[in-house]
DNA sequence: TATTGTTATACTCTATAACTATA
DNA sequence: TATAGTTATAGAGTATAACAATA
């Protein structure tokens, strides 16, 4: 019979122990490390792997915090960058982001139409929009921090800061390398 | 002027310094560390961020090395899972990757039209399928493990080992934690 | 009553291609 | 020619809700 637990329940102790050396290398694998880690074996070497899991849990998380204002992380990541740079351009900010020009133009949209941001007429180019926050905008963004910080202390907790800032600053340096 | 690049571009060179001290503390973040680091202020302490940008960027590297077979990473993980516990439900499956049983249908139902996996009749349950590879399921996810171990030795070279190991160590006590 | 597989819907996000108006 | 913003399309993935068959 198989234990049904995902990795992510962490539970322990009614676990049935399997037999030991119960033969052939491809069923070994079955309950080696105990029911938490079963099956993901071939995963274990995967660094995309735990990347991915620890994103979506972390994003959710986020997107929890942050829900009574209703901003999401890519709409966060936008509205900082445009505080912090006032009169940056859409490309610039999809540079800067790694958002795709294509996609900003409809988040854009949205929280445009939210009031938190306006795009002005660029006046050394007659293509690009300057974008700027509105009063409400940066209001909202103060929101937002806060809301952030309490998502962001909550990781931190679950981590302890000396893992918190290590996965900071590796992950900084891997976006930096290319 | 603004500088373009993105942070992912990571070229140096040619960037004009900026005069120092230029003022007010919202406009001096725009060149505080350099151009390649314009604007992400806020972000800087959010590991989410980092998080993100490294699983895309990973996930890319992976999708583009294993595409002469088009295997994508949630295929592959699904694979490796149901090879190494042949016989595991649909409902295991999710539990364990955190796959959604809704979406998981369609996942398999593509696999399953490769001729790479066999939904059979459970003998416990008839609500469930017991899922196992075909021999063209295991010969496939033998060539995409030797992909895979391409994309991640080309991580590791990137990272370093040691740091690979340490984010593998750190991120999956991460999702084991809850 | 609860669970398994399934269908369906809505939304976010990535990836492209193409178009327009500018440069 | 190239770039900025835009529109459109296709697909992956998340999040839900509901349903029939079975437990």
């Amino acid at each position: 019979m198989i234990d049904r637990r995902g990795i992510q329940r962490g539970e322990t102790g009614d676990v049935a122990e399997d037999a030991a050396g119960s033969g052939a290398p491809r069923d070994a694998s079955k309950r080696r490390n105990g029911a938490r880690l079963l099956g993901l074996d071939g995963l274990h070497g995967h660094l995309g792997y735990f990347l991915r899991r620890a994103q979506v849990s972390i994003f959710q998380d986020f997107i929890r915090t942050l829900s009574e204002i209703d901003i999401r992380p890519a709409q966060y990541s936008v509205l900082l960058v445009i505080a912090a740079n006032p009169g940056l351009s859409q490309s610039d900010v999809s540079d800067l982001l790694g958002i795709e020009r294509a996609r900003l133009v409809r988040l854009l949209h949205r929280i445009e139409k939210r009031g938190l941001v306006r795009r002005l007429a660029s006046p050394i180019d007659r293509r690009s929009h300057s974008l700027k926050l509105t009063t409400a905008g940066r209001a909202m963004l103060k929101r937002a921090k806060a809301l952030a910080a309490i998502h962001e202390g909550r990781l931190l907790a679950r981590l302890g800061s000396a893992n918190h800032k290590m996965l900071i600053d590796v992950l900084r340096g891997f976006s930096l390398s290319r």
